[in-house]
DNA sequence: AAGTCACACAACCGCATCATA
DNA sequence: TTATGATGCGGTTGTGTGACT
């Protein structure tokens, strides 16, 4: 540590200066929030540096300046839990632009990088724990050939209206160009098939799930061109219906972390309805539904041979 | 009541990019 | 053109709090 201990504060913070050039650290006071705000309001949001070299705070412009944003702007929405809404949009442009948190917070109203960054992270975690959880109970069932799952309460959430886009540049085009009509995959499902997506392949299936979507979506385009659409989901790769054959079989779960398993279900794999027909089962009306399909999934030891969940430093 | 755990939140750090002299 | 400082961004870590045992 760089710093030195000058002072303390409170039960257990600790209020740190550096050793030079007196620079504070640690939780902000209100009296430095005070001077701060005031800056701003005569100065506007910028020349977060001056705010030291005149005196007025011993804090570095980068502090001052990430104290504003996170903290003390008029427009924030503090103590504000994530909405139901502002949790798909999150989770649809994660799918879309990768961990560009600033970028998302700018189609959250109230929401900064950094609000949703921890929101992103405490879902990753959760899923992990999921994951390991799932892991740690099937190697105890793993006698057992179907196990019932229980989607966890934070997934449960109610049908809410995608994100709109109200402004137009190319890449918003894009994502306005990936959208699909909601009489064919309905919001519940689509939950659900996100709670799949993460579980099964947590943080690696978007590219391949934006590639996907958007050859699915031209061909939806071509099909439906009255229902141009105005909802955008989530990238979810819809399970084509050898997926659901491959489920029932321990070759799948081998074949999980076959890096061209995916190649294996090709564009478009997407359920038009509910239900999607099991393969070699054409002819008869042999269909699972999707509930029942969620339902039963995953098999008890479909985690077993799944490495532990990448920490973000690892993704890609 | 005390300990543990999960979660939300705040803030720092390192690096990248931009602006300007 | 280059050096330097300012700013922005993403990753990470530490702390407080509430629920649960």
């Amino acid at each position: 540590m760089s710093g030195v201990v000058r002072a303390m504060e409170g039960k257990r913070r600790m209020v740190l200066y550096d050793e030079v050039g007196e620079i504070k650290k640690g939780p902000w006071k209100a009296e430095e929030d005070e001077v701060l705000i005031n800056h701003v309001k005569k100065y506007g949001p910028r020349d977060w540096s001056s705010i030291r070299s005149k005196g007025l705070l011993h804090r570095t412009g980068k502090s001052c300046r990430l104290r504003w944003v996170n903290k003390l702007r008029p427009d924030l929405k503090t103590g504000v839990k994530f909405s139901a809404e502002e949790e798909r949009t999150v989770i649809d442009l994660q799918a879309q632009f990768g961990n560009k948190w600033a970028r998302i917070a700018t189609y959250l109203p109230g929401r900064t990088d950094n609000d949703v960054k921890n929101f992103w992270s405490s879902r990753q975690k959760r899923l992990a724990r999921i994951l390991q959880t799932s892991s740690a109970s099937s190697s105890t069932n793993s006698h057992k050939s179907t196990v019932q799952v229980q989607a966890p309460a934070f997934l449960d959430i109610s049908p809410v209206e995608a994100p709109k886009f109200s402004s137009s540049t190319d890449e918003e085009s894009v994502a306005k160009s990936q959208t699909c009509s909601s009489s064919h995959i309905d919001d519940n499902d689509t939950i659900k098939m996100v709670l799949f997506q993460d579980l099964v392949y947590p943080s690696t299936l978007t590219h391949e799930q934006n590639t996907l979507q958007l050859d699915y979506n031209t061909s939806q385009k071509k099909q439906f061109p009255e229902q141009e659409s105005h909802l955008s989901f989530p990238q979810i790769p819809q399970l084509q219906p050898d997926f659901s054959l491959a489920l029932e079989s321990q070759d799948f779960v081998n074949r999980l972390g076959d890096p061209n398993f995916l190649d294996e279900f090709e564009p478009p794999c997407f359920v038009p309805d509910r239900s999607c027909q099991i393969p070699g089962r054409a002819e008869s009306n042999d269909t699972v539904d999707l509930d029942t399909f969620i339902s039963d999934f995953p098999p008890i030891d479909l985690f077993d041979d799944i490495e532990p969940l990448p920490s973000p430093s690892e993704w890609p």
